[in-house]
DNA sequence: AACATAGGTAGCGATTCGAAACCAGTTGTT
DNA sequence: AACAACTGGTTTCGAATCGCTACCTATGTT
């Protein structure tokens, strides 16, 4: 990835740690899955997935504390609560299904029945992969890391 | 996403918790994010990451059970260890980068110095997204299930 | 030989997880 | 109105994990 070292220490120069600040705790991802598989119910997360009341109510709340789900008692049954996603936690979609479809290919024993399709035609999706400004699909080796203030400035070789 | 919900409980069909499994513990997205930043020594690590002995030990002999680093003794100084990304370590490349892009969108301080960008031309990479075989970008009500015998049969409508 | 370095391991308190029991507010039933 | 059932929690407490520090072993340096 280029000679230049990223400030692995600093907070503030990498989304990494901010994203997993959110979502790195276990279950967050199952519960984002569940969220995007149609549950909004706390009965519904907590069956679904086995997970312990007491730890997905605390997830629960971590998620809407950080935006990533809305929590709205049920009009209709007061008793109940609606969790659902915000844009922002839509916006975690792409890296979802690129873990997703990362342990699909390396993990074992997964045999998916159902696949991910686009709806207008039936056709699976295409597996996520980094792309250049023009579409390009780019590898690790494709790629540097460039001070903000130059970007642009670049060409073949300056890496 | 369809009417189809996912049986979330069933492992082997999903790859989400196969993923998870490796990489959802605490620090290995960071460790990861070290290898893909050339480093490749313990002490690196620990340093960079201020991660505590043990549990660097730990997820550094997980991650190579899983396939996702090599553990090599360094040639020329034998005290050293190398750790190295193999190619199922480098394919979590654009889960990682979808993270992180996550985290740089929505996070709170994060004004990162340096961009990553296409080393062919200096221009920084698209945003991590979805698309459908033929390239079109897909969001998330574009998407629906389908069940793996049925793949191709789908239409407009079909949801 | 003496010392420093690299990569771990061991011990131990602090935190977190997770199973089960309990609780309060709402709804359904009689 | 009385009572049971349901929903979304909170509390409790033992087990597992985290993380800091000290220590250990093999190798390299002087």
């Amino acid at each position: 990835m280029g000679e230049l070292r990223e400030q692995l220490r600093d907070m503030t120069d990498c989304g990494l740690p901010q994203a997993l600040e959110v979502m790195g705790e276990r279950w967050s991802f199952l519960i984002l899955r569940a969220a995007f598989n149609g549950f909004i119910h706390f009965e519904e997360f907590s069956s679904e997935l086995g997970i312990a009341r007491n730890i997905l109510s605390n997830r629960l709340g971590r998620l809407v504390e950080h935006g990533v789900l809305t929590r709205e008692p049920c009009a209709v049954d007061k008793r109940k609560i609606e969790y659902r996603l915000t844009p922002k936690g839509v916006d975690l979609l792409p890296a979802m299904l690129a873990l997703r479809q990362w342990g699909e290919k390396h993990g074992v024993n997964v045999d998916p029945e159902l696949v991910l399709v686009d709806a207008a035609n039936g056709q699976p999706v295409a597996p996520i992969a980094i792309h250049a400004d023009d579409g390009r699909e780019l590898g690790w080796h494709d790629l540097a890391w460039q001070k903000r203030e130059d970007v642009g400035k670049g060409g073949p070789g300056c890496c």
